[in-house]
DNA sequence: TTGCGATTCAAACAACTGTTTCATATGGTC
DNA sequence: GACCATATGAAACAGTTGTTTGAATCGCAA
């Protein structure tokens, strides 16, 4: 083990095994509904363990959200490996492609974009960090892109409010996700190629709005 | 007592009270969260009476589902009193306005939306009943609008897309709400005032984007 | 009043929850 | 080997949950 001052026990096994699963059951089944007893479980670990790691339930829950979200992050930039100075369609494409990977989790954690849509149905103590963190700068660079595809002169309202239509086109895919499979005219969105065609629907609809939007102000 | 073959106890009191006291509790805490005896306590009756009037908890959940979506739904119907062969703007501004009224909850019950975001974060068994009976049919609706404004060529894909692109922007101020109150650009829209600007961006943001696709399509 | 079904009430029940406790094991250092 | 912090294990605890029970009360017709 290493010296007590410089990290935490940084175990890679019991530790990592309890974070995973309980993503995936508090994901499934919220975190009210998925018990202490069945993340255990799942993790094959035993039921002190993480009260032992974590120090409860509540802070668990915490860790898995803050991880999971830093994890997806990191694993679809919202710059898409673009350039800053890039044009702002090419900018907005790869804010909408980066918003949907991480919502379907391409990576290795599927059930983050679960997770996110019960954090915002019925927030807990982590939604304050998650927004200050990462959703409150990542909106603010989608209101960048936003304004200048809307011209100078927009106004601050339309500009979020036409960001806003942005992120909800995303959002709902994963957000309503029980209704849309149960309407036999929507497909979900589970294999790449769905989520692709629903990344160049929703560029293609948003740029047509964005320059409706700025032809129509005088 | 009325006679016992035509109609249900029919108690204007007691069982009223507990509907919509469960209604305000579950929107507020969830399925799980509210418990049986806060809801008799807010309702002023027995913690029995649940159990008398609903036969359980899960059962009187899909009760307050199914009065509530059906009251809102009655108040605020989708085709806003306009005539079935009415412009196609005009009826896709009549089912955004109704859309966005009944999440907002601007009669009675304002807690509908919160219920109904849960449920599709954490879907029960009431959803079915509720796609089938309301979001199905009015989701078809919408199908109609989109499938004239784009013209007879377009495809069903293409229809089924932009249909849900207008949905989203409506769903997301309520869906997202606890995230939007922590973003210093938007603006929640508890007011009217509020819900009646983002109707309008809406209906503007979304006629731009399918007239712009409607040009786009050789 | 008497009778009777519908309703309300207080109490208890059984199951499940997160957490704690204390004993045991493990792995490395002296 | 002895020591010790770290980690795991089985069991129990205290609190809350939805539901049931059986007695008490109400409303009203005969």
């Amino acid at each position: 083990m290493r010296s007590k001052s410089t990290a935490p026990p940084a175990d890679e096994g019991t530790r990592e095994r309890v974070l995973t699963a309980a993503g995936e059951l508090f994901a499934e089944h919220g975190l009210r509904g998925a018990t202490v007893r069945a993340i255990a479980l799942r993790a094959g670990a035993n039921l002190a363990a993480v009260n032992y790691h974590f120090g409860g339930k509540a802070r668990l829950y915490v860790e898995v959200m803050r991880s999971s979200f830093a994890e997806a992050l990191a694993r679809h930039p919202t710059d898409g490996g673009l350039a800053a100075d890039a044009p702002a369609p090419e900018r907005l494409r790869a804010f909408v492609r980066s918003l949907l990977a991480r919502a379907r989790g391409v990576g290795r954690p599927a059930w983050q974009g679960r997770l996110m849509a019960r954090e915002m149905a019925d927030p807990s103590a982590a939604i304050d960090v998650m927004v200050r963190e990462g959703i409150g700068p990542e909106f603010e660079r989608l209101l960048g892109i936003v304004r200048e595809m809307l011209g100078p002169r927009a106004p601050a309202d339309a500009v979020a409010l036409a960001a806003a239509s942005v992120v909800s086109q995303c959002l709902f895919w994963f957000f309503a996700e029980p209704v849309i499979a149960r309407l036999p005219a929507l497909k979900p969105f589970r294999d790449s190629a769905a989520t692709e065609a629903i990344a160049r629907h929703v560029v293609a609809f948003s740029r047509a709005a964005l320059a409706g939007g700025r032809e129509r102000r005088r």
